[in-house]
RNA sequence: GCCCGGUUCGUCUAUCGGCUAGGACAGCCCCCUUUCACGGGGCAAAGACGGGUUCGAUUCCCGUACCGGGUACCA
């Protein structure tokens, strides 16, 4: 029997959850999905002097967005709890006493001041083995000394001792095997002096307990994976060592490094995944959401980052991504992030989505325009007749808005150069005509529209764009006579009054 | 600097040694549409470089270049 397969998403409340970190998420979900296994969300928020009021809050309700719910977390509860690392701190001290007992780590006294003046002295100051010898720890003090020292509460870190001479290898699942030398390691912090973990320690420990059987996380983390592969061994733990994967990163589209919430301002297009403002700064960041993406366009574009079936197929429900991903179609290297493909992803989400799907959220869209909507069947059909035109939600509202109000402007200047006195009488004659006819229904009207043509010697060409301008305000949108029925004789009959009267001298 | 990772059209990518290097987005052109879209068709566009290995390298190995990541009592 194998074991159960567990996954783990460990954020820190640092800020909202951008576009790389929700990607991180989609895998581990697929994945845990895929083997029937565990999908789990933990806090990692060790870090007090980061805690970001809100980003807890919001990171959750990114997930419920996206379809991505875990089955374990501290808001969802589970038999491996706290998932709360600052509800955890007592745990950790026990495993680095462990360490610092079976002489795998050791107590560090240098305090931040100290280390930084030291980092200025030597250019790539590293506390490692081969400088730890000259610095104020256990090693190079006395017993009685140390006893000393934290009998009087002498603030200080517990740090891992990195074996002098070691290869460290592990299998990564995108990148097979990946060689690092301890002699390249540093001794890094695993308690810090307020009795909180590092990163290093806690993830180890949780996953571990937590019983984690793979670990995915982003690339930046690659090079920190041999102290996390020593702490595996020192705890003893090696045979429960998770199956590391390491994802590639998202990248800015232009320039160099990584994408950055400061990208989605320069270049305009939205980089997390909901709107954040953040509540020290009162900075604002804008979210795909509320941009007017659908979240399974979200959630398909993100996939596609990286990751592909081999068939050519792009669009993928959540279903389908969860039935078809697999690890190791994982590309290796970083991918440019493409805002104009994202567009496209969700603009094919739109035009494939019902009308009944697509409603709920245009109609909040056109209450917050001040249209409310009545008549459910018939909203349900403009829906229908605009949604190949549109690539955001937003854009409902400008291709739909004409069809509940007089449009607000009316490009007059697409009808006034051809304008003359033929055309006015045809429309004052078409008004008559559909002010008399008795059916009310597109090929009716558009079969008056050129029989009155033709017998004005006019080519209904030249009369369909002044039509359409006069009912839309503009050069867009369904076919004129499809419009005419869904606003109704009255309103037809007025729109085109009113055009006629801008269009007199 | 050092360590680790990466490198196919502008972008996302396919190719598991046989390639006239395929698809998608964006771009351009045409058709459909008496609007704008949708749809259909087409054009243009790529293996960083140098060495090996091999009958044959985009694919395997080495080097160089370039890009990225890391190098905190941050995650």
């Amino acid at each position: 029997m194998s074991k159960r397969v567990r996954l783990r998403f460990a954020p820190s409340p640092t800020g909202g959850l951008h576009l790389g970190g929700v990607r991180t998420v989609l895998f581990n979900y697929l994945f845990a999905k895929q083997q029937g296994g565990d999908f789990i969300v933990r806090i990692e928020d060790t870090d007090q002097t980061r805690f970001v009021e809100g980003a807890e809050e919001y990171i959750f309700e990114t997930l419920k967005w996206c379809g991505l719910e875990p089955s374990e977390s501290p808001v969802h509860g589970g038999p491996y709890g706290p998932y709360r690392q600052s509800e955890r701190k007592d745990i950790y001290r026990k495993y680095a006493d462990q360490l610092v007992k079976n002489e795998q780590a050791y107590y560090a006294f240098d305090t931040p001041e100290e280390l930084e003046s030291k980092r200025k002295e030597i250019p790539n100051f590293q506390y490692n083995q081969l400088s730890r010898g000259q610095m104020k720890n256990s090693l190079t003090l006395s017993n009685e000394e140390v006893n000393q020292l934290i009998s009087t509460g002498t603030r200080h870190v517990i740090r891992i001792k990195v074996p002098e001479n070691e290869e460290i290898r592990f299998t990564d699942m995108i990148r097979g095997e990946v060689i690092f030398h301890s002699s390249q390691a540093d001794d890094k912090v695993l308690l810090k002096a307020d009795g909180m973990p590092t990163y290093h320690l806690a993830v180890v420990v949780d996953d571990y307990l937590m019983k984690i059987t793979h670990a995915f996380r982003g690339e930046e983390w690659l090079p920190s994976a041999p102290v996390h592969i020593l702490l595996w061994r020192y705890l003893g733990w090696a045979d429960e060592m998770p199956q590391w994967a390491h994802l590639p990163l998202i990248l800015k589209p232009d320039g160099n490094g990584k994408l950055s919430k400061r990208d989605g301002d320069r270049l305009g297009f939205p980089v997390f995944a909901m709107d954040w403002t953040d509540p020290k700064s009162n900075e604002k960041a804008s979210g795909f959401k509320e941009r007017g993406f659908l979240p399974e366009a979200f959630v398909n574009m993100l996939a596609l980052l990286g990751w592909n079936d081999g068939t050519g197929q792009e669009i993928f429900s959540l279903a389908e991504l969860t039935e078809e991903f697999s690890m190791d179609r994982v590309h290796k290297a970083g991918a440019r992030f493409d805002y104009e493909k994202a567009k496209w992803f969700n603009h094919e989400w739109i035009k494939h989505s019902t009308a009944e799907k697509l409603e709920p959220e245009v109609k909040k869209l056109f209450l917050a325009k001040g249209i409310s909507v009545t008549d459910q069947k018939k909203f349900e059909h403009i829906i229908e007749l605009v949604k190949d035109r549109c690539t955001l939600l937003a854009d409902f509202v400008q291709q739909a808005s004409f069809f509940f109000q007089s449009p607000e402007t009316i490009d007059i200047a697409a009808i006034q150069p051809k304008w003359d006195d033929k055309k006015e009488l045809f429309f004052v004659e078409l008004i008559r005509a559909y002010q008399l006819s008795a059916l009310w229904e597109a090929g009716d009207l558009e079969k008056e529209f050129k029989e009155l043509a033709a017998a004005n010697q006019l080519k209904p060409g030249e009369l369909m764009l002044p039509l359409r301008v006069m009912l839309v305000g503009g050069k867009f949108g369904p076919g004129v006579f499809d419009i005419a029925v869904v606003i109704g004789k009255d309103e037809t009959v007025h729109r085109i009054q009113h055009c006629l009267q801008l269009l007199r001298p």
